[in-house]
DNA sequence: AATAGTTTTGCAAATGTTTTCATAAATTGG
DNA sequence: CCAATTTATGAAAACATTTGCAAAACTATT
C-alpha cells in the first residue's frame, strides 16, 4: 500500500494542486476568488483538500502584503469585569469580520506595553488596540512610524492624537458627585483607586472635585482615601474612613469599590441609603443585583467594545489616517445605593 | 535632501542588510543566533535596525516551519470571572517563553468552537489550549489529523484522550455535598446551571448526588433548580425555591449561584447561615470578601491557567505525543456561610 | 612564512502562498 | 463556420525570511 502523501508533513497548496490535478493558482484562486474558478473545478478541490485536510495557511498570505487577519489587543489586565467585557464585545466584533485576535496584557507596566506592542508589530497585526489614553512616548511613536490602524478604547478625548473610543470619565466624575449634590449632599466622603498611571480614575476624580468645587464643596483631605481594586481593600479604607468621620455620602472610583463600601457600612451597622449614600461608577455587570442594588455611572463597556472594533476594522478597510473619536454615552443609574439627605 | 529609505515601505531585512553592509543572512543570523557573528558586525547591524526602525516579520519566519510562536486559546466566553483568570495566568505564564496568545470565544457553542479551532491552524498556532472537556467529535479528529499540541484546561479527567489540566469536578460536587452533610444537613436543595454542554456543572452534580445517595438522602425533584449564569437569575430561582420548600442548606452549582441564594435567603429575611446553609463551588476572587463570606470549593483558575501554560509549552518543545494529565487540587474553604444544623 | 584550524560571512535554495500576464478553451454573434 | 469576446487555467515572479554549504578572513602553531 503506497501513501500519496508523504507523512507526517502538512499538505500544501501545491499537494492539493496535485491532487485535484489543477495548478496552484488554482488552488489559490478557488479560496480567494471563487468566481472566478469553474465549479466543477472548484469542486474537484474541495474534495482534494477535505481528503489531504488541507489548511491554508495564513503565514504565507500575510508574507505577500496580503492582510494577517489578525487584530492586536493589549490590555492592563484580563481578569477584570470591566476589561472582560470590553475584550469579549470587542472580540465578538471584530470575529465577524473574519479577524482573531492576538492579546497579551501588561499589568499596567507602560515599558511593557510597549514590548508587547512591539510584539504585535512583529506578528504583522493588521490593526492594534490598546486601553485608555496613558502610553509611552515610545509606544505612540512606534504607531506613527509603523503606520498600523490603531485605536485606545475606554476612554474619549477629545483631543487625542490617536483614535479613541469610549467614555468621558471626567464626566462620569462629575455626575456622580452632580448627583449626590442634588440630593443635597455636602459631606462627601471620595474613595478612589490610586491614579497612577490609571487616566480613567484621574479623569473621574478630577470630575468629581470640578463638580464639588462649583457647589462650593470642600473635601478635606482625610475625607478622602486610596484603595487598590479589591474589594477587601476597598472594605477596609472605607471602613477606616467611616470611623475616623462621618461624611452623608461616599463617592467611590469604582463599582468595586462602591460594593465595599456597601460592605463596610453593613460592618459598621450604617444603613445605606438612610444613613450614607453610595455611588459607584462603571456599571458593572452585577451592580444592580448587588443588596442594595448600587446607584453607579454607566459606563457601557459592550457598546465601547463593539463600536471600537467596527472603527478599527473600518481603519483597516480605508487607511485614510485621520483620527477618528467617537465618545460613548455615561448615564447615570439611580438605584438603592443613595437618597436624599434627610433629618 | 534624498531619502536613504523608500517612502512608506516597511524596512525589510535586505534594507537592514544594505544599511550595515553585510548580507541578509548575516543579519537573520544575528536575530537567531547571535553568538555565531562577531560582535563588531553585530553592533553595526543593531544600528541599521534602529535607524531603519525595522521589526522583523514572524510570518516569513513562520513560513520557515519554523515556531509562529503563537498559542491559541479557546474559550467558551471571556466575560466570566473564573475564565478571565485562567485566561489571565495562562497568557502570563505563556508570555515569558516568548508566545502569544491568539484567543477567540464560541460562547458554548461546539461547532463554533471547531470553526475556531481551524482558524487557529491556519493562523499555524504552535500549540492550541481550549476549555473543558465538551467538544465535537470533529474538533477531536481535527488536533489528532494535525498533530497540534493541545490542551484541555479546567477539567481533571483520569481518561481523557487529550492532554488536561484542572480539577475533578465530580470530587468538587462531592467535597461540597459531604460538607454539608458533615454539618448534619439532611434537607438539601440543589441550584445548578444547565448541563447541557457543561462537564463541568455535569461533573459537580454527579458528585454532589452520589455523595447524597452514599449518605442515603434522597433530593426530590422540586428541591433542584437551574439557574443560568447570571446573579438576579440566581438569586429569583433560590427565591422560588425557597418559597416552595425549606430545606436547611443549599448546594450550590457555583459560586455565583450561591451569591445569589445569599441574596434569596437575605430577601426572604432567613438568616445565613443559621436558617440556611449555603455552599458554592469555584472559590471566585469576591468570595471571601462577600458579607457573609462564602463558603465554598475552590478550584485554583489561577494555578490551573499557569500549569496548563507550562505543560503546553512543554509539549511544544518536545512533542513526544504521550498525553499528559494534571490534576490541581480542590479544596474546601469553610467560611461564613455555612454552619452546623441546629434546633 | 606556510599550514592547519577556527571564526565569520555570503550565496543560493527553500518555505507556501498570491498575482500578473499570457494562453487556451469555450461561447457568442454574424 | 469564422471572428470576436469571454471565461478558465497555468507559468513564473514576488513576498521576507532561514539555513546548509562553501569561501574568506583571521589565529595559532610550527
Amino acid at each position: 500500500m503506497v501513501s500519496h502523501k508523504r507523512q507526517g508533513v502538512r499538505a500544501d497548496i501545491v499537494d492539493v494542486a496535485k491532487a485535484a490535478r489543477v495548478s496552484p493558482s488554482t488552488v489559490s484562486r478557488s479560496f480567494n476568488h471563487p468566481d472566478l474558478v469553474n465549479p466543477a473545478t472548484r469542486k474537484k478541490i474541495d474534495a482534494a483538500i477535505k481528503k489531504l485536510g488541507y489548511i491554508r495557511n495564513r503565514a504565507a498570505q500575510a508574507m505577500h502584503g496580503k492582510r494577517s487577519a489578525t487584530i492586536g489587543l493589549i490590555v492592563p489586565t484580563v481578569n477584570h469585569a470591566i476589561f472582560a467585557e470590553v475584550i469579549q464585545s470587542f472580540s465578538d466584533q471584530v470575529d465577524v469580520a473574519g479577524f482573531t485576535i492576538l492579546m497579551t496584557s501588561h499589568g499596567y507596566d507602560l515599558d511593557r506595553e510597549y514590548r508587547m506592542l512591539r510584539k504585535m508589530l512583529e506578528h504583522r497585526v493588521d490593526g492594534v488596540a490598546l486601553i485608555g489614553l496613558d502610553h509611552a512616548p515610545e509606544t505612540h511613536a512606534l504607531i506613527a512610524e509603523q503606520g498600523v490602524p490603531a485605536m485606545t478604547i475606554w476612554n474619549y478625548d477629545s483631543h487625542s492624537n490617536l483614535s479613541c473610543v469610549g467614555a468621558d470619565n471626567y464626566l462620569a466624575g462629575r455626575l456622580a458627585a452632580q448627583h449626590l449634590i442634588d440630593l443635597g449632599h455636602r459631606n462627601i466622603g471620595m474613595v478612589f483607586p490610586t491614579t497612577h498611571n490609571n487616566d480613567r480614575a484621574r479623569g473621574r476624580l478630577s470630575g468629581a472635585l470640578s463638580a464639588m468645587n462649583d457647589a462650593g464643596i470642600d473635601v478635606p483631605d482625610d475625607w478622602r482615601s486610596e484603595a487598590r481594586y479589591s474589594l477587601a481593600q476597598a472594605k477596609r479604607a472605607c471602613i477606616e474612613l467611616l470611623t475616623e468621620n462621618r461624611p452623608t455620602a461616599l463617592l467611590c472610583g469604582n463599582d468595586v469599590i462602591a460594593q465595599g463600601a456597601v460592605y463596610a457600612a453593613q460592618n459598621l451597622e450604617l444603613d445605606v441609603p438612610s444613613d450614607l449614600s453610595i455611588i459607584g461608577i462603571g456599571g458593572f455587570k452585577g451592580a444592580d443585583e448587588m443588596e442594595p442594588a448600587l446607584t453607579t455611572i454607566r459606563i457601557p463597556a459592550d457598546v465601547i467594545g463593539k463600536r471600537a472594533g467596527a472603527h478599527l476594522i473600518e481603519m483597516i478597510g480605508n487607511p485614510s489616517g485621520d483620527v477618528v473619536r467617537d465618545e460613548c454615552e455615561v448615564t447615570v443609574i439611580e438605584r438603592a445605593t443613595t437618597a436624599p439627605i434627610s433629618a
